[in-house]
RNA sequence: GCACUCAUAGCUCAGCUGGAUAGAGCAUCGGUUUGCGGUACCGAAGGUCACAGGUUCGAAUCCUGUUGGGUGUACCA
């Protein structure tokens, strides 16, 4: 349901019939329940240009605003503010119009795109720490909400697989004797520190790390297996933490730095030709304005960098995948990095002038004491321990109720547990720095994963116990009703909006919304109780079922799941 | 040094891109006709939106400066 767009058009439309001249109108969500449903407050700008009293502007519109359908009034408040209450008679209608629909009154963009979400970027050569939560799940987040908004998502994940360190990783390997299933590869950084130590001590075997780094970018089929080997391994193991926690990554996603590799000479001829690059102090670099180091392109002794692969990606992204807009779901701190690649790019011609170019920054995930996220001892949280210790802090918040079997209580747990840690995550302005606490995550209370799932079981309790079939419509007895209504209906809009800026917690928000209206609606108008009317029984019920559908399709688009029992 | 970014209630966070009396949750205090799941709901208290100027009918939001955090800054990714 796009409601803003129809308001919109609606005062277009009177604008227009009182023959006065606007663009860019902006419709708004009223600030209060007295304000009505929604406000055009545009009036007091045109009163400027116009020369006149924006009390006088706003009553003249007002008279052309068409109130026989969708709006039930219109007045004129403050300075000139036009407040828009919405017909009760028209919002049962649209909300009985999609009780059994699929999407809940979804509907897909206008136009479609196709749309890159760059995400989750593990290092192969280490374990997924908890650095990579955040891209992971917004990520997600992202590419399934542009899906589900009718665009064509494609998901790439630009995981690390090249470089120096995998010369040492794999004459380890070998010297191990390992096949790449083995024990050796379960725990990654310990494999690392043992392999790092060895390099360390033995000269030899630090030579030979050397040789075969030269050896797999040359194509030595023997290290190439090696490598292959271990990659596979490593992979196996992010795959393990995308399972639990819900992340729809898979190998065809995978578009792993090493695939760019030969194309990377192609993107120093580019800059080279354009004359977007020169050599300084033995280095290909680029000097862009306003900037006073340059962007290394390549090494003085001929390797390339980030700068580069990103650059040889960019490309194959306009040139092979077509994109229409393109999403770094990546660290903040990488904001001048991604900045100066857009603009090279841009200028190269590597990507077509309309392409969208966006880095999804987000913060960093701190402690309590407002320090970044580690162990005890310091080392870097994996993000497998995170996830199991969210599974089992969940079964104990859970345990006393005593409704499950012990099978039901596992999946239980994962829903709730892991639904906290992407929750609250997501329920954060991305760009800020959050700070992270169990407790708060796993609360009943409050804008929490647990706070929606326990509302989508309540209700989910009430329909069992209704247990019959439910017929009626949705009919409009009281504010409260009317509030919740128009809240379910404005899902599109909510995720129109959170698409368009790339901002899950505006949909978690949303949700809370909902979910605070719903109960209390249910607070103050019975469902099940002795003497109600059969009309309004059903009524409710209906309403309930529709916020049950919001809850859960919301959630969904999370990637958080919901159970019927807690 | 330069650049970017942030500063909102005791704490954790919103604030829809310039609109009406700045909103939630936690914590605190008080309340809820025998309650469809009370881990719920209602209410009170809590604010110089870091500070100082500016722009205008109107600023937490835009501009300038100051202070204080964070981050990035030539061959790692």
């Amino acid at each position: 349901m796009k409601i803003k767009s129809q308001l919109t058009k609606i005062i277009e439309q009177a604008l227009l019939d009182a023959n006065i001249e606007a663009k860019n109108i902006v419709i708004s969500d009223a600030t209060k329940p007295e304000f009505g449903d929604y406000q055009f407050n545009g009036v007091m700008r045109l009163a400027k240009i116009l020369k006149k009293n924006p009390r006088e502007i706003s009553n003249t519109v007002i008279e052309h605003i068409d109130t026989t359908d969708m709006i039930a009034k219109v007045e004129v408040a403050g300075p000139g503010f036009i407040n828009i209450w919405l017909n009760n008679h028209w919002l049962s209608q649209e909300a009985n119009s999609i009780i059994d629909d699929k999407r809940v009154g979804v509907g897909y963009v206008e136009t479609q795109k196709k749309i890159v979400v760059d995400y989750s970027g593990p290092n192969m050569a280490k374990q997924m720490h908890v650095g990579h939560l955040r891209s992971s799940i917004i990520g997600d987040t992202l590419a399934t909400l542009f899906e589900f908004l009718g665009n064509e998502v494609i998901r790439q994940n630009h995981i690390g697989d090249w470089g120096t360190q995998f010369g040492m990783l794999i004459a380890y390997l070998e010297e191990q004797n390992t096949d790449g299933n083995s024990q050796e590869l379960k725990d990654l950084e310990q494999f690392y520190k043992d392999a790092k130590v060895r390099f360390d001590q033995s000269e030899e075997f630090a030579n030979k790390a050397r040789e075969y780094v030269v050896k797999i970018q040359s194509g030595d089929e023997h290290c190439l297996r090696l490598w292959q080997s271990f990659i596979n391994a490593s992979l196996g193991h992010c795959e393990e933490v995308y399972e639990k926690l819900n992340v729809n990554l898979t190998r065809d996603d995978v578009r792993a730095e090493s695939f760019y590799n030969n194309q990377l000479i192609k993107v120093i001829e580019t800059l080279r030709e354009k004359n977007i690059s020169t050599t300084s102090n033995g280095a290909e670099c680029v000097f862009l304005d306003g900037d006073e180091t340059p962007i290394i392109v390549q090494k003085g002794d001929g390797g390339f960098l980030y700068a580069t692969t990103d650059l040889s990606a960019l490309t194959f992204r306009d040139k092979e995948l077509n994109a229409d807009r393109i999403c770094y779901v990546v660290d903040a701190r990488q904001a001048q990095h991604f900045k100066q690649v857009f603009t090279i790019a841009k200028q190269a011609g590597m990507v077509r002038e309309d392409v969208a170019l966006e880095h999804i920054g987000f913060g960093t995930m701190m402690d309590k004491g407002g320090k970044p996220f580690k162990t005890r001892d310091g080392g870097t949280v994996k993000l497998v321990d995170l996830l199991n210790e969210a599974v089992v802090r969940a079964k104990k918040t859970i345990k006393d109720r005593d409704i499950h079997s012990q099978e039901e209580l596992d999946v239980v747990a994962k829903a709730i547990g892991i639904g906290a840690v992407k929750y609250a995550d997501l329920s954060i302005s991305r760009e800020s720095n959050y700070i992270f606490s169990w407790d708060k995550m796993l609360s009943f209370e409050g804008n929490t994963s647990l706070y929606m799932q326990y509302a989508y079981a309540r209700i989910q309790s009430i329909l069992r116990k209704h247990n019959a079939e439910i017929t009626g419509n949705i009919i409009i007895g009281d504010e409260i009703e009317h509030r919740l209504t128009l809240m379910l209906l404005k899902f599109e809009d909510t995720l129109t909006k959170a698409s368009i800026d790339a901002t899950p917690h505006s949909i978690t928000a949303y949700l809370y919304d909902v979910v605070t209206l719903f109960m209390k609606f249910y607070e103050l108008n019975p469902i099940l109780k002795e003497g109600i009317d059969e009309e309004t029984k059903m009524s409710r019920l209906q309403l309930a079922t529709l916020t049950g559908e919001v809850i859960k399709k919301g959630l969904d688009i999370l990637g958080i799941d919901v159970v019927a029992k807690i």
